[in-house]
DNA sequence: TGCCATTGATTGAACAATCATTCAATGGTA
DNA sequence: TACCATTGAATGATTGTTCAATCAATGGCA
């Protein structure tokens, strides 16, 4: 499909340009096509840029989602296999990384895209926060609201992501996913285990 | 001085277009002042770019290394005074949080940007990596090595900044101080307190 | 003081380059 | 042929930069 082929090449194209460098010339330059015909599978560049990201929206969301049904039964397997699908090698690649933080960067735009992914994160979310509010309740762990827990997930999540992609010199997926196996094994003491940590680091 | 005001209508305009949507009419408009005068101040639209990113760095860490001066002499105090400088109102504002993420989703430029502000950032992880290693050697935490501690501070304070201004609407900066204040405590038990939690949220 | 020359800051029209979009022409296929 | 996909030159709009002209402020001097 001429569609996926356009999207694969704006993906390399922001990640090499930034969304101010990406023109119709570098995108279909990379695709190896002529000039026109973004305007003919999409109808304008601001279009190609919104699938592109819808694309890279559900990629994540389906690969999180698998994790989530084949994991383990039990609330602390799936709230880990949700954390590891954000350190997937087909999700958190450079290049995927440059992308989402290119769009989240563009203010301005900014509501429009975060309408087109709202309620795929909306979903992760709610998700998590049940899988949270099972585990407290199971364990007796009063101190800190799931709701808390939650929310420093996000975060948490969004701001490896950066670090990963701001450093890309020590790029490990490894590493980013023990930082919140180390969170989740202070919250929730009985339920998740410390990783074992490396000499130096 | 024209130069301080033309970074402080750059702040603006990135803020409200983005970098891409940002251009020399934009800034001036805002600025009140006529289009030549940018590149007689600075030479050219990168230079003013790249300064208005200088300005908003040396104030971050101005603004916190005060607050580590000032602090009470403990580590746990110098500790979180860099933690809360990271939400002092002239800092983490929704305008300059969204002109740090348009400096940082511009792929291509990246190094560039880095290269002008990794003195400053990573004389503030040092920093932070010497008071993580006294606090563990004072209290015997011997579970998690400093360093781990330290790079999930960076990515707490980036995370939290990110659903700062993706979330606008709920943006409340003690709930994000209360995110890293609650991983402290659940990481250094005796040195910190976990804050107290209001219903609902 | 009154006058003028000099400097530096500011203006905005003009220019050249770049870009998204259009569309007439071409190619391929059923 | 009829239909769709593809091409790439042409178009019009936008942008960063340049620069000659203007303005404001200062200083020297009689």
């Amino acid at each position: 499909m001429r569609r996926q082929q356009l999207i694969d090449a704006t993906i390399d194209s922001i990640a090499e340009n930034g969304i101010g460098g990406t023109t119709m010339s570098t995108v279909t330059e990379i695709a190896g096509l002529s000039l026109g015909i973004v305007n003919f599978h999409f109808k304008s560049k601001q279009n190609l840029l919104e699938e592109t990201l819808l694309f890279l929206a559900k990629e994540h969301h389906d690969q999180w989602l698998e994790a989530f049904e084949n994991a383990g039964l039990s609330a602390p397997d799936k709230l880990l296999a949700i954390v590891d699908a954000h350190f997937h090698p087909q999700i958190c690649t450079p290049k995927k990384l440059a992308v989402w933080f290119a769009f989240f960067g563009e203010a301005g735009r900014r509501e429009v895209y975060r309408s087109l992914i709202n309620d795929i994160d909306q979903e992760r979310y709610d998700i998590a926060l049940r899988l949270c509010s099972e585990i407290a309740e199971g364990g007796g762990y009063k101190d800190i609201p799931p709701r808390q827990v939650a929310n420093i997930l996000e975060a948490l999540y969004d701001g490896i992501w950066l670090e990963l992609l701001t450093y890309p010199e020590n790029f490990q997926r490894s590493v980013a996913r023990d930082h919140i196996a180390t969170f989740l094994s202070k919250v929730y003491p009985d339920h998740f285990q410390m990783p074992a940590f490396n000499n130096g680091d």
